[in-house]
DNA sequence: ACCTGAACACCGTTCAAGT
DNA sequence: ACCTGAACACCGTTCAAGT
C-alpha cells in the first residue's frame, strides 16, 4: 500500500470518530476511569495516531465536552420554538437540558469535570477556543431571551446590574443545583434532593426574584414544565420512561 | 532504640499533621499536582505511614476537605453572632466563605473537587461519614436561620416545599455562583464575573424569590454586608488587603 | 507523509525486610 | 508493633522505526 495524504476532511471525520468512541467508552464506566489505553483497544487506530488530534488526556475530555455542548445547543434551539411567554422559553431551556442531563448522565459528569483548571491546562488553544465558543452559544440563547423580556417588560433589568449578570444568575443557580445533585455518588443520602424539582425550583425563584412577570404565584409554571415537555421532547421521555429513569414532574 | 506503641493520641495528632503538611503544598501548587511522593518528600513520614493513615490519595483529599469544611463550620459560628435579622444572618454566612474562598483559594478547589464521586468512591467509610457530618453541620447552622426566620413570620415556607430545600436552594444557588467562577481559571474570559458580588446576587435573588423579608428592595444589604465584614471579620479583611486580593464590596 | 507500538517516565499502592 | 522504601503496576506521553 503507498503512503497516502490524508485531507483535512478525512482528518476531522476521524476525530469525530475518536470521540464518538470515547463517549461510548464512559456511558459504561466514567470518565475518571477512562484510559488511552483502553481507548486505543477500542479505536481503529493507535495511541501515535490519538496524540495527532489531541495534545493530552485533558484535551481530548474537553473535545468530549464540546461535542456535548454542541448537542445540547440543538436542544436549547428546539426548546425555543416553543410558543409562550420569554420566561416560558427559559423554562423550556430548563426542560432541554435536564433531559440532556437524564438521558446521558456519565457526560453531564464529563461535561462538569472539564470546568476544571486542570483540564483546560493541559488542553490546546484551538479546544480552549471552541470551548469558549460552545459556552458562549449557549448563553447567548438564553441572552436572547432575557433581552426579549426587558424589551416587552416582562423583565426589568436592576439598575444596579449589567446585563450578562443576569445571564450567570440565572444559570449558576440551577447549574449549582444540578452540579451539587449529579456528583452526589448513589451512596450518599442528600437528603431526598431531586433534580429536576430542585433545578426547576432554583430558576423559579431566581426569575421571581428579578420579578420577571408573569411570576410564579401568578401561573403554574408546572403545568407549564408539563406541556413544554409532552409538545417538544416526547421521544426523549419515552426514552428516559424505557431507560428507567423517567423525567419527574412535580 | 525499643519499639514502641502509638497511642491513638499520637495517631491522630500525626494524621492532623500530614493533612498540615499537604496543605501547605497545595497551597503553592494545586490539589491535582500533588503526589504523594512529594508529600512524603515533604513529611517526615514514609509512603507506608501515610498509607497507614489514608487508604488512598482520593481518601487524603477528602481529609483535607473535611479539615477545612471543619475551619468554615467556625467562621460561619462567627458570622452567626451577628446583631440583625435572620437574612442578615445568612448574608454574614456568606460573607464568611468568601473569605475562606479567598484566603484559601486553592484549597476550595480541593473542597470542590473532594464533591466528585470518583474522590468519593476511594475514600474510607469513616472518612466519608466525617464528611457527611461535616456537611450536615454547615447546612444545620444555616438551616436554624431558616427555621428562626419562619418563626418570626419573615418567611413563609411555601406549602409545596419540604425544609431542606429552602437550604438546598439558597446554597446550591450561591455555590453554583462560586464554582463557576473560581473554577475557571486565569486564563478564560468568563465576561466580569466577579467572585463576591455574583454569590450576593444570587443569595439575593433566591431570598427575594421566597419573599423572606426584609426584601432587598426594602433595605440596603450592600450596607449589610459592609457592617458584617468590618465588624466580624476585619482581621480577615485586612489579611486579604495584604494577599493583594481584597474583599471586594459593591 | 503518515502510522505504529515499544520504550520511557511518572506516580499510586503494596509488602517483605528491618528495628 | 510499627516503620521503611524498594519493587510493582498502571498509565500518559514520546519517538525511532516502519511503510
Amino acid at each position: 500500500m503507498s503512503p497516502r495524504t490524508i485531507t483535512d476532511k478525512e482528518f476531522a471525520q476521524r476525530e469525530i470518530e475518536i470521540i464518538e468512541i470515547a463517549r461510548g467508552l464512559i456511558e459504561f464506566e466514567c470518565i475518571t476511569t477512562l484510559t488511552i489505553d483502553k481507548l486505543v483497544a477500542a479505536a481503529p487506530y493507535s495511541k501515535g495516531t490519538i496524540y495527532k488530534h489531541f495534545i493530552s488526556k485533558e484535551d481530548l475530555f474537553l473535545a468530549i465536552c464540546n461535542t456535548c455542548m454542541s448537542e445540547i445547543k440543538e436542544l436549547f434551539i428546539r426548546a425555543l420554538a416553543f410558543n409562550g411567554s420569554s420566561r416560558d422559553r427559559l423554562e423550556a431551556i430548563m426542560v432541554s437540558y435536564l433531559i440532556w442531563a437524564k438521558l446521558h448522565p456519565a457526560q453531564l459528569f464529563a461535561v462538569l469535570t472539564a470546568h476544571s483548571p486542570s483540564v483546560t491546562a493541559c488542553s490546546s488553544d484551538n479546544r480552549l477556543i471552541e470551548h469558549n465558543q460552545c459556552e458562549h452559544q449557549l448563553m447567548e440563547l438564553i441572552g436572547v431571551e432575557i433581552n426579549l423580556a426587558i424589551n416587552t417588560g416582562d423583565l426589568t433589568l436592576p439598575p444596579d446590574m449589567l446585563f450578562e449578570q443576569v445571564t450567570f444568575a440565572y444559570w449558576s443557580a440551577a447549574w449549582g443545583a444540578m452540579a451539587l445533585i449529579m456528583s452526589k455518588g448513589e451512596s450518599i443520602k442528600l437528603e431526598p434532593m431531586v433534580l429536576e424539582r430542585e433545578s426547576f425550583t432554583n430558576s423559579r425563584l431566581i426569575l421571581d426574584g428579578f420579578g420577571w412577570k408573569p411570576l410564579s404565584n401568578e401561573k403554574d409554571y408546572n403545568q407549564t414544565v408539563r406541556k413544554i415537555a409532552h409538545e417538544i421532547f416526547q421521544p426523549e421521555l419515552d426514552t428516559l420512561l424505557k431507560m428507567g429513569t423517567p423525567f419527574i414532574f412535580n
